[in-house]
DNA sequence: TTCTCCATGTAAGTAGTTACATGATTGG
DNA sequence: CCAATCATGTAACTACTTACATGGAGAA
């Protein structure tokens, strides 16, 4: 591919990014200022996707032009701010995308792996020390999600049943990696339990 | 900051990035030329970090200036080729990196688990074929992992046990993502085993 | 009054990818 | 002789991050 570079096309008209689609989605689950989106995804998606505020206005404003959410000025006193809905259009736009089979491709990049990765380098014990600390990290976040459970607890109350699961994926991925490095510490016994 | 873009020192003298690291670390662990340096990275490290030949070559070089490895030519004939080795100062950097006790940030970047995140906006149907979606791409990356799992091994007999450790992280991480969606799909009756 | 939060952006820089370019060697 | 693999690179582009800019609102 050559073209497409989107200062040429008008963004409306061009297939969303992934970044649009999280706002939109985000803005159906409730969220109605740019500003709540970029709370909203530090409490939830953080931990698989990442978005910054110079992404969110950007893309507001493209489902906008593309009448995908309407927005409305609703100022604080004199400070402004634009809250927005999403629209019919929008929820269709965001269950054709949901739908769509299209490769996702797993993204994983983790320093931590990779030092333990090349740890032979290391003597027993440093080597140990590095394990230790993947294995306190993974614990570590474990807390953290923990610790948003109640949060996800309550929005499935509210209908929202799948924030839930992928917050349990997100533990169960961790747990896993704490329990590799737990037999790796202290090998079972063949033949034990 | 805002110096320190590249251009305007000698790129031996500043702090090693990543990469070079990786670099490193492959030559320590036997991967002569370039060339080579890919082929086992896409045998091992690349499901938790990449690194294309743009990145290693330049990362070669600036290694070599750094005295942390050395090359020669080694042609093939005509075809060009050079191979490296890691001197001792190069082990001593390697160990010096993998001890540096510094956060080691775990990014994951899934549209996989984003869109199953915002589920709820489909049907219950069209939400369990995502559901099955997430289930069926860890059990291939399973499986994939798996077939690598001898080569791990016959490493392991040569003295590198920890790559077959990241190994069976990979498995172990997404076994637990696949377990629960199997719980997801099934709900275990509360009070049964 | 001062600090933190609310709210929205611009500008610049970093890291990485993809596409392309080149050509030799090996195996069928 | 033709395709796949070996081997090394350059140039252009994309996506994202960080730093900065601005200023009102509410709380201590």
């Amino acid at each position: 591919m050559v073209a497409a570079t989107g200062q040429d096309s008008p963004p409306a008209l061009r297939e969303l990014a992934p970044p649009a689609y999280v706002v939109l989605g985000m803005v159906r689950l409730g969220a109605r200022s740019g500003y709540e989106i970029k709370q909203n995804v530090e409490q939830s998606i953080r931990f698989f996707w990442t978005i910054s505020p110079v992404q969110i206005y950007p893309s507001l404003a493209q489902l906008e032009r593309a009448g995908l959410i309407t927005g409305r000025p609703e100022p604080q006193g004199k400070r402004p701010r634009r809250v927005y809905e999403i629209t019919q259009a929008g929820e269709l736009a965001l269950r054709r995308w949901l739908r769509r089979n299209e490769p996702m491709p797993y993204e994983l990049r983790d320093i931590g792996l990779v030092k333990l990765f090349f740890a032979d380098a290391l003597d027993s014990s440093e080597a140990q020390e590095l394990v230790s600390a993947i294995k306190r990290r993974s614990e570590e976040r474990v807390a953290t999600l923990r610790a948003i459970e109640p949060t996800a607890k309550a929005i499935e109350e509210e209908g929202n049943v799948y924030p839930l699961l992928t917050l349990r994926m997100g533990i169960a991925h961790h747990q896993a990696m704490i329990d590799v490095c737990q037999d790796f510490e202290q090998p079972p016994e063949a033949g034990q339990v």
